[in-house]
DNA sequence: TCCATTTTATGACTTTAATCATAAAACAGA
DNA sequence: TCTGTTTTATGATTAAAGTCATAAAATGGA
């Protein structure tokens, strides 16, 4: 989102992370800016019995943990990539100095969070209705146009697992199952050897 | 959140807006920016049932509305006034031109947005675990933090009707009400002839 | 002050997703 | 290629919130 040179003008570092490790953890007070290079990140709270949600997904040129930064706030979440991943980190006096000297990529920043929580509002007002098949085809659908789906001669692939659509969604693997499979029946979507596509 | 003097500088005009009165509508294409001067306004959806979800409720000074006049999208939710409320509303162009012309305000802009995604990921996580007694206790302990509520011999008084916790949490009034007795035996909360304090 | 409406309350019952158990298929790493 | 792990899958059962019915208390207008 913001250009890599400008960043690395400010003093960002790239840095690595294998594939589940941990980039940040809830409860933490905030000291970076982080923003993808490549790879691609979660941010998941897990609640007193292991259960997972996922907050979001990020992937390259994305950022994500900026709003505890600004709130000098704990984190509300874990942030673990998912894939190995490079990520440029800048520290939090240098970030605010960018801000400062290029007023441009404050209106980014307003525009990326604004789109978050244009996210959040639609998925929370989903899962509040309780519909399995409704919250399903709303993550979805929400994929379709903000997480990088690929298309191509079946529609859009959806490629999250069972698991992960649970955790995004607040149901159980067995009843996003048996949700994806009684959308198929309907039409709304189709089965490709276990993949769904939209 | 913006001084009431920069905002009428740039030509805001105040508009007064019954208890009721619809601000705007779920679906609409922005136009304003708004902010609060007195009253109480709500955010919420309504599915296809005519059951209602609350996303936020603003006081005065607040702004709501942002994300979608950012992005140029529609709005996502209804805007509602809870009680008879005065409200400024800025054109989206002189908005933009105010926000050029002054960039701390841009900074006001991004913590608020910050501040409400941070809500919306702490309510997202409680949401998705599904228990009604941590649903509620989360929402009532933001709300001592960010909604006004005011505090007394008893503690902090919620001055929200169960049927407002529900329509916040995703929860039936019955549940609700049988949840904050729940509460109330486990000794977290009090109720004092139907009020609630925590 | 009276009356209609809203809010709180409680019990009975129903529905639905979670849970538990189990297994086949697919995948990834050695 | 083999093997352990992850992902998808399905059936049976359970638990818990939703639904429905009903009513008392509180509130707010007229």
């Amino acid at each position: 989102m913001i250009p890599t040179e400008l960043l690395e003008k400010y003093g960002a570092l790239k840095k690595v992370f294998d594939k589940m490790a941990i980039i940040f953890e809830e409860g933490n007070l905030p000291a970076y800016y982080y923003q993808i290079v490549s790879g691609e990140v979660k941010m998941s709270n897990y609640n007193d019995d292991g259960r997972e949600f996922i907050q979001g997904i990020f992937y390259k040129e994305q950022s994500f943990g900026e709003p505890p930064l600004f709130l000098n706030q704990n984190y509300p979440a874990n942030a673990i990539a998912v894939e190995d991943s490079e990520v440029l980190l800048l520290s939090k006096n240098n970030f605010m100095k960018l801000l400062e000297e290029n007023p441009s990529v404050s209106i980014k920043i307003i525009q990326n969070l604004a789109q978050r929580l244009y996210y959040k509002s639609v998925m929370a007002a989903e899962m509040s209705t309780q519909e399995p098949e409704h919250r399903v085809l709303k993550l979805m659908d929400h994929g379709i146009a903000y997480f990088n789906f690929q298309k191509d001669e079946n529609g859009y692939l959806i490629n999250f697992t069972r698991q992960q659509i649970g955790d995004l969604t607040g149901l159980r693997v067995e009843t996003v199952i048996r949700t994806i499979k009684a959308l198929e029946k309907k039409g709304v979507l189709k089965i490709i050897n276990r993949k769904v596509y939209r």
